[in-house]
This record gives C-alpha cells, sequence and structure tokens, in this order.
DNA sequence: ATTAAAATGCACTTCTGTTGCACGGCTTTT
DNA sequence: AAAAGCCGTGCAACAGAAGTGCATTTTAAT
C-alpha cells in the first residue's frame, strides 16, 4: 500500500485513501474496467468520485482509456514506463464474448496501417472479439 | 429511384417511400451517417422511423454498424455484393479529427492479427484517426 | 489553530439509444 | 368490393452512461 502511494505521487497524484483503493482495485484485476465496476465495487463512495478519480489517473498517465465496442468505457492501468499521458501506447485490445471480459494484449502492438494518399494517422484504436483463453479451455 | 427499389426488394425489404429516401440520402454521402445527422436530414420524419429502418437494412445487409469511438453509431451503405447479412466486412474506418467525418476505407482489410495462445479471434474493429485527404489539401 | 486548495458527495442535466403502444395505410384473403 | 390482418409510422416514455454545478468535507501548508 504504501508502494501505491509513492506510485501515485511519482505521477503527480495526490494519494488518498479512495484513489489508493481504486488503484489498488484495478492492479487487482486482470481485466479492464467500467465506471459501473467500479461503482459497484465501492458502494461507500459516490460515482462522481470514482468518475473524476479515473479521469484524474488519465490525464496524469496511470491509466487508459478503452472503447471495445461495447457502449460502456474501459479503463486499465497502464503498463510501467509507459507515457500514456503524452502519446498513447498502441496495443491491442480484446474482449471476450463469452466472460464479457476486456483485456490489454500490451505485447501486440497495432500493425503499421497503409492508407490513401492524402491520409495522415495519428492514432488507431484495434479491437478484436472473440473467445479468451480462460473461455476456450473449458 | 427506380433502381433503388429494385435494391431493397432485392435484399427483401418493402420499399416505402421513407426507405427510399434514406438510402437515397446515404448513397449521396461519402461519410457515415449517425442517427442524428438523418433524424436532421429528415425533420419531417420521425427519429424512431429512421432508427428502426437503419436497423432493418442493418439486419437485410444494406448497410453495416461503424463504431468510431466519438460515442455514436455511424452507418454506411455496404459495398455492392457484400455479404455483411451474414458475415462483417473487415474494413478499416477512418475518423478524421479536422471534418468529424468518418469513412470507409473498403479496400483497406483489417491484417490477420496474431493472438496469444488460446484466443480465438471472431471479429476485429480497427479504427484509424487523423486528418483525411480533403483537410489534409488545404 | 488558521487558512487555502483540493477532493468528495448530492442533485441534476444531457446525450444516445431503445421500447411500448396506438393509429393508419397497404396487402392479402374471402 | 369488403373484411381482416400485417406492417410501417409516430408519439411518448424509458434506460444507461457520461458529464456538470455547487455545497460540504478533507487535506495540506502556514
Ligand atoms: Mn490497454
Ligand atoms: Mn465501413
Ligand atoms: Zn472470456
Ligand atoms: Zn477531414
Amino acid at each position: 500500500m504504501k508502494e501505491i502511494e509513492s506510485t501515485l505521487q511519482n505521477k503527480g497524484i495526490r494519494p488518498t485513501a479512495m484513489r489508493m483503493l481504486i488503484y489498488k482495485f484495478m492492479a487487482e484485476k486482470n481485466s479492464a474496467q467500467g465506471l459501473s465496476d467500479l461503482e459497484l465495487a465501492f458502494t461507500k463512495a459516490d460515482r462522481t468520485t470514482v468518475y473524476r478519480t479515473l479521469k484524474t489517473f488519465e490525464e496524469k498517465g496511470v491509466v487508459h482509456q478503452i472503447d471495445d465496442g461495447t457502449g460502456v468505457l474501459k479503463y486499465a492501468l497502464c503498463e510501467p514506463g509507459c507515457r500514456c499521458d503524452i502519446e498513447r501506447d498502441l496495443h491491442l485490445h480484446f474482449h471476450c464474448n463469452a466472460c464479457d471480459k476486456t483485456i490489454c494484449l500490451t505485447e501486440h502492438k497495432i500493425p503499421h496501417i497503409n492508407l490513401p494518399d492524402g491520409f495522415i494517422a495519428e492514432d488507431a484504436n484495434l479491437v478484436v472479439k472473440g473467445i479468451c483463453d480462460s473461455c476456450s479451455t473449458y
């Protein structure tokens, strides 16, 4: 818990109790979390607090936002050493149609995409849907 | 207009006046349209009618849905001969950060993605954001 | 202890997508 | 042609998620 505190401080975030709890919660999960997931996990806290905590985390490069196409935004902790506050890390995201979890495949970078003349790429989002390893090994 | 009528009939859709107008409108646009775009273009028609028309078109493989990450779902006509009603055509979508338009790059298929062991791909969505050709040639 | 700044909680709003139900026209059957 | 039924349309209301304004509490600095 002490190391969470210093992690947040290193990122320029004041380590309140709530923020450390949310960080801890997300660190223990291996899948991306939506606002309602966190809201459900911390019934004592207000939705707005969780919401603004995520926004703060995002600004400071602690988490990155994921649009997996389900209609609800997900968040996941950034890899240690990533500079998500400067430029997005273009890795692949996988959404399991069975367990409905979304996970980061940080080792799988989005391949370079050839575009028609005149098109300039600035960002990319690649989401693969299917069956995850946990669900395929029944 | 007669050929729109037969196009719809060939897809198993009864060609009402409203449906033909919506089809025509989308055929004239070169970018994907959101529900509110159509709602704005056809102020005489109800939002629900447009909504259900899009759903019908989608089921019958006339249009395909696009999640470009803006938070609003877009729709675009399918290519002639595509079987979107059976299996999605996995082409690239481009969203311009300048003009805010989203277009289909139907010639640019999503490359095959290597996944870790146990992961099974069923679908994929690739959206590239940046500056489109119209906006980059000022 | 005082004080200022930042974080939290509550209420409310906005936006998008979706559904229930009733009306009316078009199509099919008798 | 008349009757019956299906289907498209419109109105209203709902649901879920994201975001904002403001008062209150907590935190950190003096
Ligand atoms: Mn990720
Ligand atoms: Mn497309
Ligand atoms: Zn799974
Ligand atoms: Zn553009």
